[in-house]
DNA sequence: CCGACGCTTCGGCACCAGCCGAAGCGAGAG
DNA sequence: CTCTCGCTTCGGCTGGTGCCGAAGCGTCGG
């Protein structure tokens, strides 16, 4: 008897799930991790590993707790594990909970934080390839004039073999993937990566169509990149639009 | 080094202040204590204790944590320590926390809740007294009619005193206090304690102007009670209105 | 095929948070 | 004054939890 305790273990105390929720976001390097992702972006574990200062091991049992507590959600993708925030719900309960506490809530970050994620969600590079609006806009480009084909997985065509020759350095001395497809976590569609991806990313740096963006991972197109991306790809006028 | 924890301790951590917030709730105990203040009255630290199921020091613990913290503010009054939820936002904070975990928002209890709030506000006992929006009435009304003073201290007035023998019973054999001034938790307003207080609740039940309501600590004042209220003390009709 | 890398599993360690009962304190009631 | 009663303080116990580093596993790239 004398129970040893009201924790999340045997007893329905009316409180019990309650705690356990609370319980998630009651340690520093667990609440460290959710307000990184706050951003919206999704992070690999060794990134939020080193954001909350921990070892990649105690990371994993970390996020392991806030996935099964249904806070965040996982996508493996190769030797990465992808993290979000679960959904909107999970966003405003931490929102909720940091409001609350002894942080201030200037607007000055806030505003920041909203500009970084807007520049975010426009072009990203991820990893070696381009992500965000841009990067789905370009892949779709692609695959609008026959250069990508999705049946049976993604390929790339002979057509835009060719498209990459014009660009340089194709075929890639490399035995690396040449396509592949990437989720992109802000248009929750996919964006071309592999070998193909790289190329066309090093290319546009290379030809100064896109230019590293003050924000971390973001970056910006040119004038030039936009004339280019227009002129080879007809990617739309509007989502190239500055901003 | 080798710094043995992100607790709420030391290096302030960006989610260390998340955390601290979220670890006030992240107990099975004080949850359970959090839930039952929810009602929105102000509950003695006994009291809690029994609804938690733990022994007073444990409760004791806890609720100095939870005051600390600011979710809870507390009131010492005579022997009895009042806590109730700090304001508006704790409730909120508690409220989103409990929607979002594993208890599900059945219409039915929350009508329920929402009841008894509702009767709890409008009559109920307060030890040996009267309390609620007609408790404070009442007071209100003997103010208004001369049998109460509240110069120099809440006094009985000799108008008063022969208010109370008319009712029997007057002078009370015993040394407790004739009136004492009550903060009342719902209305925000003292309301008529001390043997004064007893004995006119006394009174009331005996006389059947009030009687117990389905729901714990809660009276309902019928027909005949309003009438003798009106009658007696001029209390406004409004105020006694039935639900 | 081999090395690099990201992640996970496992063992071990230290801390502390929650619990209780006993004893102490102060207010109220007789 | 004395008894009761609500609350608090104190000491001691126990189990859970967060941390790490080493080792293992699968993927990627050359």
């Amino acid at each position: 008897m004398t129970a040893p305790g009201n924790r999340a273990t045997a007893e329905p105390t009316p409180g019990a799930g309650l705690a356990a929720l609370a319980g998630l976001l009651a340690d520093g390097t667990r609440a460290t991790m959710c307000l990184a992702l706050m951003d919206g972006r999704a992070w690999t574990a060794t990134e939020l590993a080193r954001a909350a200062g921990v070892a990649a091991s105690t990371a994993t049992e970390h996020l392991n707790l806030l996935v099964a507590g249904g806070l965040l959600a996982d996508v493996r993708q190769g030797r990465h594990r992808y993290v979000r925030l679960a959904g909107p719900a999970s966003a405003e309960l931490i929102e909720s909970l940091a409001a609350a506490s002894p942080g201030a809530p200037e607007p000055v970050r806030s505003l920041r934080a909203a500009t970084r994620r807007r520049a975010l969600a426009y072009a990203r590079t991820c990893y070696d390839h381009l992500a965000g609006a841009v990067g789905v806009a370009v892949t779709d480009a692609m695959t609008a004039r026959g250069y990508l084909s999705w049946e049976r997985g993604l390929a790339l065509t002979e057509a835009g073999e060719r498209w990459l020759s014009s660009l340089g350095g194709w075929p890639p001395a490399t035995r690396r993937q040449v396509v592949r497809s990437c989720m992109d976590w802000t248009e929750r569609r996919p964006h071309l990566g592999g070998a193909a991806g790289a190329l066309l990313c090093r290319h546009a740096i290379e030809a100064g169509w896109i230019v590293p963006s003050t924000h971390p991972r973001a970056v910006r197109v040119t004038d030039a990149g936009r004339a280019a991306l227009r002129e080879q790809l007809a990617v739309p006028v509007h989502v190239l639009a500055t901003r």
